[in-house]
RNA sequence: CGAGGUGUGGCUCAGUUUGGCUAGAGCACCUGGUUUGGGACCAGGGGGUCGCAGGUUCGAAUCCUGUCACCUCGACCA
């Protein structure tokens, strides 16, 4: 971690988390506000993060057998208004068509905050029989949600996601489906991400409009808050029977169908940024990083410096790395900070003293920690480099994580922790959506989630002193 | 939706309380030169009519009225 700050732009992390992520979003040129409020754009810098997690969960969708679609992005209101949880759950905050071509529109349309009511139209219209099922879609698009107050990738008016939508003949298949798609998500974020992640359930209040079980991944930002990273519901055939969506099965009788949703958002930047971001700018895990070395030469005006640097660019490229090389006419010490804002995971230096040698010098970004390799290796050395960083990345945000738990036993020290300590709480309930209440009025602490991995640390609940049923995962969130 | 705040070159702001010379600074930008291993320096240059509309006044960035926008903090949300 670096412990000298050397660019003044950006605002210490430590000293207000809240200045340091907006610096660091615009240093490294993630994203800017555009015109209208609460919707952002997304610059070259912040979207090929976007292009290379979508390439990479992609991936993974496919190989369980999803297939990509894409469905319109307004929704007549008598199609949204069946399902009366879901409506409910989200008309405060849907935006309206009401004129089209100049006339006013007979049926107004909203503008859509996710599409389950439209996928269980398309179902019900191309689901007749077992044979039909199971349907495993996905469509990547934006959805919008007209937020009061918002911030870069956390909450927007307009965000881009992924939005998963499957049904399936059983019950158990359908939770056997939204299981598997929660642990991609995991996956995705400790393996690429660098971000250890809490799987879990969340509880009858914190749940999805209209789903009966909704599954989470929390994970932990430095500032101790907890960000929702990806989820997964099982519908099981609520929507099915408000939608119509039924199939003639063996036995020639019409059965509903079961049904989950799933997504992951542009959110995940911002998980990014908030685990890994130093007091330098981004940091980017190598996995992830649109460009994963930058090389930069130094005086470079000297006879072949510029030379040998292209040389190492095209052998790196060579071996599968994403590489770039500043030759812009500013100072190193220019491109130095440029490319740390910008969270490039390596650094490569080339200048006539290593030329002399036939060396150059890897720097990681994570920890400044510097390498002298020799040309004929920097490939090979680029690239363990690279998966240490990776790894150590991964380490130190679980090791922050972990440090940053606590158990509470009793009310009294549940609220110190919460007012004391940033960070999560673990603690046991009753199962009382009324102490989830009580909790959140008293400590602005909400229930994350109910861990898959249980614990007994207590016989009672930590919030009213009945006997506990669960171990719940607690925290400030995003 | 409740509370607070801000609108002045591309960006960050000063100037507004107490109206008055040609509206300023830093950064960024352009030109030339010296530099180049952690955000260089010197010299020269271009660019704003002060969110918008109305009013008061000999005179308005500054006072008044209205209006619009954005930001921060709280309640709801990926």
């Amino acid at each position: 971690m670096a412990d000298k700050k050397l660019v003044e732009a950006i605002t210490s992390r430590d000293e207000d988390f809240t200045q340091w992520y907006t610096d660091v979003v615009k240093k490294a040129e993630l994203m800017e506000y555009s015109s209208i409020k609460g919707f952002m754009i997304y610059k070259p810098n912040g979207y090929a993060i976007w292009e290379n997690i979508q390439k990479k969960l992609d991936a993974e969708f496919k190989k369980t057998g999803v297939q990509n679609v894409y469905l319109p992005v307004l929704i007549p209101e008598s199609l949204l208004q069946k399902e009366k949880d879901h409506v409910e759950g989200f008309a405060p905050e849907v935006a309206w068509v009401t004129q089209g071509g100049g006339n006013e529109l007979q049926e107004r349309l909203c503008v859509r905050p996710t599409s389950e009511t439209l996928f269980c139209e398309l179902f019900r219209n191309n689901c007749h029989t077992y044979r039909d099922l199971p349907m495993v879609y996905n469509q990547w698009c934006s959805v919008v949600r007209w937020e009061k107050t918002t911030r870069p990738f956390l909450r927007s008016s307009e965000f881009l996601w992924q939005e998963g939508h499957t049904i399936h003949a059983t019950a158990e298949e359908a939770e056997a489906r939204t299981i598997q798609m929660l642990n991609i998500y995991a996956d995705f974020c400790e393996k690429e991400l660098a971000i250890p992640v809490i799987k879990g359930q969340k509880t009858e209040s914190e749940k999805f409009a209209g789903a009966e079980a909704t599954y989470t991944i929390e994970t932990m930002m430095h500032d101790g808050k907890s960000l929702q990273s990806g989820t997964s519901h099982n519908f099981g055939d609520g929507f099915a029977k408000a939608y119509g969506v039924q199939y003639t099965g063996k036995d020639n009788k019409l059965h509903p169908v079961y049904q989950t949703s799933w997504g992951a958002s542009t959110r995940l930047i911002g998980a990014i940024i908030m685990v890994h971001g130093d007091d330098s700018g981004l940091v980017l895990p190598p996995h992830i990083a649109p460009v994963q070395v930058m090389i930069i030469p130094i005086q470079q005006q000297k006879e072949g410096v510029l030379d040998a640097a292209e040389r190492i660019k095209d052998e790196l490229a060579e071996a599968g790395l994403s590489v770039q090389l500043d030759d812009s006419d500013k100072r190193p010490g220019w491109k130095f900070s440029e490319e740390e804002m910008r969270g490039i995971p390596l650094r490569v230096e080339i200048g006539p003293k290593d030329m002399e040698k036939g060396q150059c010098v890897l720097v990681r970004r994570d920890n400044r920690e510097k390498t002298v390799v020799s040309l004929e290796d920097v490939a090979e050395k680029a690239k363990e480099v690279l998966e240490t960083e990776q790894q150590d990345m991964f380490e130190r945000a679980k090791a922050f994580r972990d440090s940053h738990i606590y158990d509470a036993h009793n009310y009294d020290e549940f609220k110190d922790i919460v007012a004391n300590k940033p960070g999560m709480v673990r603690g046991m309930w009753c199962g009382d959506p009324a102490c989830e209440a009580k909790i959140k009025e008293d400590t602005t602490a909400t229930s994350r989630c109910i861990p898959f991995e249980q614990e007994h640390i207590s016989d009672t609940c930590v919030c009213c002193g009945k006997p506990a049923k669960k171990l719940v995962i607690w925290g400030k969130a995003y």
